[in-house]
DNA sequence: GTCTATAATAAGATAGAC
DNA sequence: GTCTATCTTATTATAGAC
């Protein structure tokens, strides 16, 4: 039973620096007030991750866990469709899209122990949309490949996202989504 | 001539702190490293900028001074062919692209003095750029309007930034914002 | 206008008791 | 497994000399 408790605990600590990172971003992010909020102290959370670098490493790792098990494997599995839908289960989740929001463009700066994950993730996520748009080649602007469109695709989910958490009452994830969609010919269901 | 002096200094101030901004984030810069740059300490910067917040302020000041400069009254005098451009620009200076992506995300934190900045900024964008679609809006694929393309082309434009600051390789920033023109049935000059 | 000195606080990390 | 105690370093900010 130790070693459940032990799983628990960790997850649980997981899921608090999530939310912390999402309040204040890696760098503002101080593991005392991540394990307050398990009720632990700073200390005592060390106890399972033995570094800071060790406990976002971990956050990381649980997203892809995420990933995979609600989308199989990687993005490419996915249909046009089932990712509009993600992006409505999205406007339902401030606190996930800030975590990424604020934690991808954190990384970007010097030495940050997560550049690495997110060079090779937009790699990937790039390399999924592609093959995702493939099954619409036939419906795509004459001229334009999924190649070239794919990082198009997954900057317009990641720029209207940092719109959307700075106004959500103006800013529609969903429909801008949608309305993309159009504009390559796609038609949603 | 001392005033003449003062206002240098402060000016070289702010273009090293959009430096260390860029490098490591608001949270993750330190007075004392900024004032390093200028041969300061970090005591004699504070004779200029009382706090960190006076200083983040004047950085968003100045860039906004910058844009009034370069393209008159806010976005919406621009047209699309000179948007383009200003991409190509931005493409020859990562440094100036990546403090406005940390910035921008950052700025959603809890209690960012940047916060305010940021979600006007955005209003003011979409505004403009509505009105930039406007003149094009015969050539806009039917049943889209501005006011709806408006956020997904600043999306397009935020979002290629990131993926281009994680792999300035793979990822071609202006050649991506062309093709979302042509997505719109605009044609680059 | 810029410095030295210093206060006050907070951070990540280590050692060791229980 | 979790705590207390503590070290070391870094941070913003103030006071006051020159």
């Amino acid at each position: 039973m130790t070693r459940a408790r032990g799983a628990d605990r960790r997850a649980s600590i997981v899921r608090a620096a999530f939310e912390v990172i999402a309040e204040r971003g890696y760098r503002g992010t101080s593991l005392a007030a991540v394990a307050d909020r398990v009720g632990l102290t700073q200390q005592g959370l060390m106890h399972y991750f033995p570094t800071k670098e060790d406990l976002l490493t971990a956050v990381l790792e649980t997203r892809d866990e995420w990933d995979l098990l609600h989308f199989g494997h990687a993005e490419s599995s996915m249909t046009v469709n089932q990712l509009a839908d993600l992006v409505d289960y999205n406007a339902t989740r401030p606190g996930i899209v800030q975590t990424y929001t604020v934690l991808s463009a954190d990384s970007v700066t010097e030495d940050h122990p997560a550049r690495g994950y997110f060079h090779d993730r937009y790699e990937r996520v790039r390399a999924g949309m592609t093959q995702m748009l493939e099954r619409h080649r036939d419906e795509l602007p004459p001229g334009t490949t999924p190649e070239q469109l794919a990082p198009i695709a997954i900057a317009v989910l990641d720029g209207l996202q940092l719109q959307w958490l700075l106004d959500r009452s103006e800013v529609d994830m969903s429909a801008g989504f949608r309305t993309f969609l159009t504009l390559l010919g796609i038609k949603p269901d």
